[in-house]
DNA sequence: CGTAGAGGGTTAACGGTGTAAACTCTAGGT
DNA sequence: ACCTAGAGTTTACACCGTTAACCCTCTACG
């Protein structure tokens, strides 16, 4: 590779620069040039030679800070998880009155879906099969972001919090995931839909009535 | 190819065989053993090389029979297609009483789901990029089995049917998705997080209440 | 000063993928 | 007897993730 591009600076003391302002090590580059990599050309395109290519140097570099492909996506997966958490947080703190946050959590979330497709394809939607090795205590932002959802709804009186916030996720991810997929009727207003999905979790939170209508 | 093994029957006129049992054609041979296949190691291992190796031919061959590999899956997932349309007919057709047929369809989408998870995932969850291609007007199907939902909706004096339905669909297909790909945390109960999925139903197609409880 | 070693980088290669182009063989029709 | 159409094969291309071997350039230490 030709070694004048990019003129890689030789001395890694850096000279004296204010700390916290280093220049972005390879590391670094790699990981926002496949970040870069995925928004514009999606999950297909990221490839290790793109990815290599798109930094400046070789597809087996890449693999001297990361062990495999996999434990690159899945620091882009945390990337990922970590704007989602920032979201959820947000509105968790700004929202005293349960049920605007609790709406206010779901719209954050398909909010969050809409606006970067193609992570939450990555974090949520990617192949069953490769990413169950994604290490699942790192899903434990993912649970605690669960948590926002299940408090709000403990305050709201809704049934079993915990399992109620599961069932509020699966309808949520459930129209991101159709939605994002391309698989909904064309003729039905997305938007609408979000809407009504937001506004129906108050009524899936809710308790079974205790005597059910059959006689 | 070594010609000698898996000796093919030279002849095509098969002697005379009884009407309906044709030996199947290697259209319907590949499409089987990619079916095998699929369900036996997974969409990752569903290659053209292993699927022409199983039949006993050569990749390019199939080919002759599929415009590409994309087509081959179409037809997998039209296969998938008629055996769930097919278990939620076979509901509507023995349930006349309109909640328990609702609670019905919800048990044999989640069945279908569970009980073919390869299949399921090639139907709905593969690769928003890639299958966005698989013709839209293919899933007229499957907006068929949404009827089935919208109809017991109507039935049972729910909230816009169509919408609900779908809504309905998000919830049940987000369920699947996590489950199926190993989200859900592995405290819950899967098997009562469906059940309840499915008797939450009922309350999600709920009309929202006209006075909000909002002062 | 010399030298060993470690870290970050490279090239070359392996086995795998989907797919296109060209070729071969066979059956059937005129 | 010849031509044609179809089914199948071989070969090849461009890509993929990944490994092994090698090459620098610094640092540490005797």
């Amino acid at each position: 590779m030709t070694p004048d591009s990019t003129s890689r600076s030789p001395r890694p003391d850096d000279g004296g620069r204010a700390a916290g302002t280093e220049p972005p090590g390879l590391r670094e580059r790699i990981l926002s040039a496949a970040g870069a990599l995925l928004v514009g050309e999606g999950y297909a395109s990221l490839s290790m030679r793109r990815i290599a290519a798109e930094v400046g140097c070789t597809a087996t570099s890449i693999y001297l800070h990361f062990e495999n492909k996999d434990a690159l996506v899945h620091a882009l997966i945390e990337h990922g998880m970590e704007e989602l958490h920032e979201a959820l947080r947000q509105v968790v703190e700004t929202e005293p009155d349960p049920r605007r946050r609790l709406a206010g959590l779901c719209r954050a979330y398909l909010d969050f879906g809409l606006a970067n497709p193609k992570y939450y394809e990555v974090m949520f939607l990617l192949h069953p099969e490769r990413m169950a090795r994604y290490p699942q205590e790192k899903y434990r932002r993912a649970r605690r972001n669960l948590e926002f959802f299940a408090e709000a709804i403990t305050e709201l009186g809704g049934a079993d919090p915990t399992l109620s916030s599961v069932l509020v996720w699966c309808l949520l991810h459930g129209f991101l995931s159709l939605r994002l997929s391309g698989r909904l009727d064309a003729h039905l207003d997305p938007d609408r839909l979000a809407d009504e999905a937001v506004s129906r979790v108050f009524q899936l939170i809710q308790p079974a009535p205790t005597s059910p209508s059959q006689p």
